[in-house]
DNA sequence: ACAATAGTGTCTATCAGACATTATCCG
DNA sequence: CGGATAATGTCTGATAGACACTATTGT
């Protein structure tokens, strides 16, 4: 067993499902694809596992590749492996979550006519199976935000819990009352570390700055009620 | 692009983590390997993704190989993508965790020397990297009881509160109040679903009996407290 | 002064955890 | 009748959601 001839050829691709909140809107990163198949159509950024490279290394290469940020959060999501989601040869993709503060306009892949922040809800059907993928993505970043600090990685490294709340509302689609959502992100432990500076950035009365904590899970979470 | 010479080689795998509880312990299902490298070692179940086959279809033939047994809880764990993890060649193995009944002692597979439920605190070092993805299997399946219904994939079709509050007790590791624990559950929508029917086969009055529930989610959520 | 946003306080219904009692079987 | 286990009830402290007020800036 395990002789080259033992198993069929398998190409391993990483993709990347980046979002980040910009101009009140979730937003994806996407590319628009210059070659076949799916030319012209927007597709999830990605590209080839090297040889003597990890998956999550190419993931993290990837990402670089592609905001030009490196330290941004990145996990994987799931891995898609249906026998014709390429249409020319057999291609396992594991996908990967990355959650980005608003970031300038990313840069063009080399393999890519164009990359472009989009919202998500405006997104149509994008190349591949990467409509599912991106979906996947998404609900995925919803359900962490309750019980992780990773709405925290939406933000700039210094933030308000005004604008922590409005990546929550964003992010989850509702509104959220100011004042207890105050109470709770600053009762949860490590979650918030307040820097002792207060901005105006957003104006009226200054507002305290806060980093993010060393929490890794949110106890208490913040749930949202499946009826809101 | 996307031609023959321009990816490496890579095998594609499913690793299978079958937990079950069975003689108040968490067991996981092991196979002790009759091929080299790690000869003798024992390691989760698993093989080669066919040419015409979904991954995920290979991870549920697979399991079905395995136990026997179809129609068991099947999802996507992880991926596993470190270059040297198989030492022969390139292998990235999607990891599969996989809740069961307890079963009757399994079927030794074909490549296999034998197969046998192993309580996962006894588990010493697997080959490969699969005492990783057991610990990882072991831990989703932890958290997973917290806000799904699966704690129910641990018992037959039948069951009754005090047979699945003994589940969460041994998979958790901790001792749950029974009246507390029934007023939870039974609370919980679409969680339970009465038969009218009762058992004495754990001694004792009467307790009736139940059938899993359509809830694919729990709300409220059954909670382990983190001091607890 | 006024507009705009931040931060704190209170009240109440609900829920989680601790604990005691009653109920129904088997032998 | 006694042993064993199931099921229900009550009390209390904590929490979530609804809501009103005070605080601090810029213009």
């Amino acid at each position: 067993m395990y002789s080259p001839s033992d198993f069929p050829p398998f190409a391993v691709t990483v993709d990347l499902v980046v979002l980040t909140v910009r101009s009140d809107a979730l937003c994806a990163l996407l590319v628009r694809r210059g070659e076949a198949p799916f030319r012209g159509r927007w597709a999830l950024p990605g590209g080839f596992v090297r040889v003597a490279e990890s998956v999550d290394a190419a993931a993290a290469r990837e990402l670089v590749e592609e905001t030009g940020v490196s330290g941004l959060h990145l996990e994987q999501l799931a891995t898609y492996g249906e026998p014709r989601r390429d249409p020319r040869m057999r291609v396992v993709s594991v996908a990967y979550l990355a959650l980005a503060p608003d970031l300038p306009v990313p840069v063009a892949g080399t393999d890519a006519a164009a990359a472009s922040w989009v919202p998500v809800a405006e997104v149509s059907s994008l190349a591949f199976d990467h409509s599912r993928i991106l979906a996947d993505g998404v609900e995925r970043a919803r359900a962490k935000l309750e019980y992780t600090p990773l709405g925290t990685a939406f933000c700039p490294a210094e933030f308000t819990v005004a604008e922590l709340r409005r990546v929550y509302e964003i992010v989850w689609g509702v509104s959220l009352d100011p004042r207890n959502f105050h109470r709770k992100v600053t009762g949860v432990a490590g979650l918030l570390e307040a820097t002792g500076e207060t901005t105006t950035r957003d104006g009226g009365r200054p507002a305290a700055l806060f980093r993010r904590g060393g929490a890794g899970v949110l106890y208490p979470p913040l749930v949202r009620a499946p009826g809101a």
